[in-house]
RNA sequence: GGAGGGGUACCGAAGUGGUCAAACGGGGCAGACUGUAAAUCUGCUGGCUCAGCCUUCGGAGGUUCGAAUCCUCCCCCCUCCA
């Protein structure tokens, strides 16, 4: 990519900023002097769990951070933790996970990097599985492996301390985790480790593993999880606060915009491009009202995904439903199937059940009563209501969803 | 292997024969206010053909007019002892 090579000096200075911690800090510049005195990038390892095949901003900062780490001309080296996806990542979990099959591993997989292609340069990456080498250890390899590290130094990790205290249970194959992660180091020669700070231990562990097998240890740099949509916890797809870099513009732009006022200065840092100068102006209260500084962010997130045009237009769609509270410029159209109508009404519990704007009747009837339901502007509360359907009717219900009745 | 404690709705946690679809808190949803922010206030939060009915309180049986609550067996978790 680069093609005048970056000072060294440099690089630190570009990856401190998107780092909050960088383990051992002088290592680092070693590394890199000692790699481009051989002629050789620096193999930059991240370890991809399969278990959830969406990427959201979340684990999109450790692939942004791969991808400068690519432009300053060293070499991703992206493990797919196929075997590791069978013991479960008791990171910040209270409870055992699922282990998965090797089939919704693969799946996983493939969607997982159609998405990192679109922020990775996957032709200039090495994607390796760890199932290559952990598939033919047998078990006097593993005790091997495993009688390297104590007990105690494993259930001092904050996550296993607190199942502990707790009385969570604990599988003991969970205990093989940051083992096998820190064995992966090995496998791959690691120079350098990215990921989140809940990874630290694991990473720790790896460069005991390489200094016992005489290879370099590995420089750790970690980020901070980025806090998801609540404001409170840290971005995941299970708890449902987060934003997929697939996702539409406007519903990119207006996740973003939900994102509680505190968080708008990490997500400037850790979700957009923005620079720490234009930052400093937008999260100014003096220089800019609050709520443009989370225009301006909702924008930098949708056009580091997409374009700014795509931006322009998502915050002009947002600014028309919600702030002027007109209906957008495109809406869904939903067709009554004419089976379930008679006298040409249909039982407003039942439509909104139909056009998909609630799971079960139960909860149909509480947005009615709730009051959060209308038909061309007029409120409906009753839920024994049979509306009248005509081709072009409106039905919204709650803040955003929208559908055009039609017949058919 | 022994002793004790425990499994309740999305989560935490009450309930120990009827008034329990199950208190309370959190979360979530909807409404008001607003900048789809924060804070605050209100309602809702198992399903259905909804003044009624049906399925839920680890699982399976049983006692009873009636069970989340009592009995039997089973499964799982925790603590202490070995």
């Amino acid at each position: 990519m680069t093609d005048r090579p970056v000072a060294p000096e440099e690089q630190f200075r570009i990856l401190s900023r998107i780092s909050d911690e960088i383990l051992p800090e002088g290592e680092f510049l070693t590394k890199v002097r000692k790699a481009r005195a051989e002629g050789r990038p620096l193999r930059i390892k991240y370890g991809m769990d399969p278990t959830a095949p969406d990427i959201h901003l979340g684990n999109a900062v450790a692939l942004h951070k791969l991808k400068v780490f690519q432009d300053l001309g060293h070499l991703p080296v992206i493990i797919v933790g196929d075997y590791t996806a069978r013991v479960g990542d008791p990171s910040e979990k209270n409870r055992t996970r699922p282990v998965l099959t090797g089939e919704e591993i693969d799946a996983n997989a493939r969607t997982y990097f159609e998405q990192v292609g679109r922020i990775v340069d996957l032709e200039n990456a090495e994607i390796r599985r760890n199932g290559e080498w952990f598939e033919p250890m047998r078990l006097a390899d593993v005790v091997k492996l495993t009688s390297r590290v104590t007990v105690a130094r494993t259930i001092e990790r904050d996550d296993f301390a607190k199942r502990l205290a707790d009385g969570t249970p604990i599988g003991v194959h969970e205990l093989l985790y940051p083992i096998m992660q820190a064995w992966d180091s090995v496998m791959v020669r690691a120079d350098v480790e990215i990921g989140g700070t809940d990874q630290k231990f694991n990473f720790l562990a790896a460069r005991e593993f390489q200094r016992a097998e005489g290879q370099d240890p590995q420089v750790i740099m970690t980020h901070p999880l980025l806090v998801g949509l609540d404001g409170v916890k840290k971005m995941s797809k299970s708890i449902g606060n987060y934003i997929g870099i697939t996702e539409d513009p406007q519903e990119i732009f207006g996740k973003a915009m939900s994102i509680p006022d505190a968080l708008m200065a990490s997500w400037f840092l850790w979700a957009t491009d923005i620079t720490d100068n234009e930052a400093a102006v937008l999260l100014d209260p003096e220089k800019t009202h609050p709520r443009d500084a989370k225009v301006a962010l909702a924008k930098a997130v949708v056009s580091r995904y997409y374009d700014d045009g795509a931006a322009e237009r998502a915050a002009t769609e947002f600014r028309r439903i919600f702030s002027r509270k007109e209906k957008p410029s495109e809406i869904p159209d939903y067709a009554v199937p004419g089976e379930e109508l008679s006298d040409g009404r249909v039982w407003i519990v039942r439509l909104i059940v139909l056009a998909g704007f609630a799971a079960s009747n139960g909860e149909a009837r509480r947005l009615v009563t709730g009051g959060g339901v209308k038909i061309d502007d007029v409120k409906i509360d009753d839920a024994r209501a049979e509306v009248e359907v005509h081709p072009g009717a409106i039905l919204k219900v709650g803040k955003r969803r929208f559908a055009r009745l039609t017949l058919r």
